[in-house]
RNA sequence: GGUGCCAUAGCUCAGUUGGUAGAGCAACGGACUGAAAAUCCGUGUGUCCCUAGUUCGAUUCUUGGUGGCACCA
């Protein structure tokens, strides 16, 4: 019988600072493949320290995916990612017949995993133009604004929330159809098999890994690291923890410890929110960092 | 040793003219489709230091402790 085993993508997920970058080297190594990084600020190349970027022995050993691959002067965003990825897997599935993908961005993990609506991109004069009227005009008139241009998004969107309002607008006038009618929600399918593994560990170890993380970015040289960002800062891909705590900082509005504790602070929420998120997902299948024998025979036999 | 001040949530502190208490931060939960490490929403978790009084009732007033801080010796 000529069985061929289907191609596979394994997304190696968990929230930052689990340990799926050590966990990923050796399922990389185990079945001789190579490292897609979905993570959506380790893809910038200005940023190295605060984004926890592998270490060069690392990168040297494995080939790594969309690491410093792009620039923080770009827009970036999930749709883009998914289809990068797309464009670069067939190559890689040549070569390997699983690819491993690593990350912790929950919106990117789903954008290849389950694929993104087909959306144009927004023009950035409008983006500032709408978000200027925001600032002017208030939350209430681009509701009101919304309410006429798109009543159905209007009913389901949070109404609180200044960014969901603002480009469902910035869709409206780019497209001149609503918002709601191109939002399809279509859970895309692949080509290739897609196998989720989930990494997580008892909550104050994690928070442990997380604060000692932050002290070791700090001796590895982040401060330094940030303040050449320092005149990027209203960039949207500079609103990056680790470094916004360390330009308030700067800008005088806190105290350097200050600054390091809300770091601290602001990963472990972002860990939370990653684990809500990945929490609703049931395609995971949850292991701890430590199981790595268990994770081996697990991919082993699904494949 | 003496005098004064303080002791309330994990932390910093507010408050109760006597009816068992609330802010910020932390913590916890949730939403999420081109900014997603973003953006937004929700939740108070408490021997009010201990003891004995006064009182219908004390975290609040009084006595005596304990601990901390400051000053004087």
């Amino acid at each position: 019988m000529n069985r061929k085993s289907p191609q596979t993508l394994i997304i190696l997920l968990g929230p930052t600072g689990v340990g799926k970058t050590a966990l990923s080297v050796g399922i990389a190594n185990h079945f001789q493949t190579e490292i897609i990084s979905c993570d959506s600020r380790q893809l910038f190349r200005e940023m190295s320290i605060g984004t926890a970027v592998p270490k060069k022995e690392i990168l040297n050993q494995i080939p790594h995916h969309f690491i410093h691959s792009h620039s923080i002067f770009e827009n970036y965003h999930a749709a883009r990612f998914e289809t990068e990825v797309l464009e670069l897997l067939p190559g890689l599935f040549v070569r390997h017949p699983i690819v491993l993908m690593t990350g912790g961005s929950m919106l990117y993990i789903d954008a290849v995993s389950k694929g993104i609506d087909d959306l144009p991109d927004v023009d950035p004069e409008l983006r500032a133009t709408l978000q200027e009227r925001m600032k002017k005009e208030g939350l209430e008139r681009m509701r009101a604004e919304l309410k006429l241009l798109d009543p159905d998004y209007y009913r389901e969107v949070d109404l609180q929330n200044p960014v969901r309002i603002l480009h469902a607008l910035e869709i409206c006038y780019t497209t001149g159809k609503t918002f709601s009618s191109q939002r399809t929600k279509t859970v895309k399918t692949r080509d290739f098999k897609i196998l989720k593994i989930g990494l997580n560990r008892d909550r104050t170890e994690l928070y442990d890994r997380i604060n000692q993380r932050v002290d070791e970015m700090m001796a590895a040289g982040l401060e330094e690291e940030a303040r050449n960002l320092f005149p990027y800062r209203d960039s949207n891909n500079m609103n990056t923890v680790g470094y916004r705590e360390l330009f308030d900082y700067f800008g005088g509005l806190c105290t350097r410890e200050e600054a390091i504790e809300k770091i601290k602070a602001n990963t472990r929420k972002y860990a939370r929110k990653q684990l809500t998120w990945f929490r609703k997902d049931p395609d995971i299948h949850w292991f701890h960092p430590d199981q790595e024998t268990e994770i081996f025979n697990f991919i082993s036999n699904i494949l």
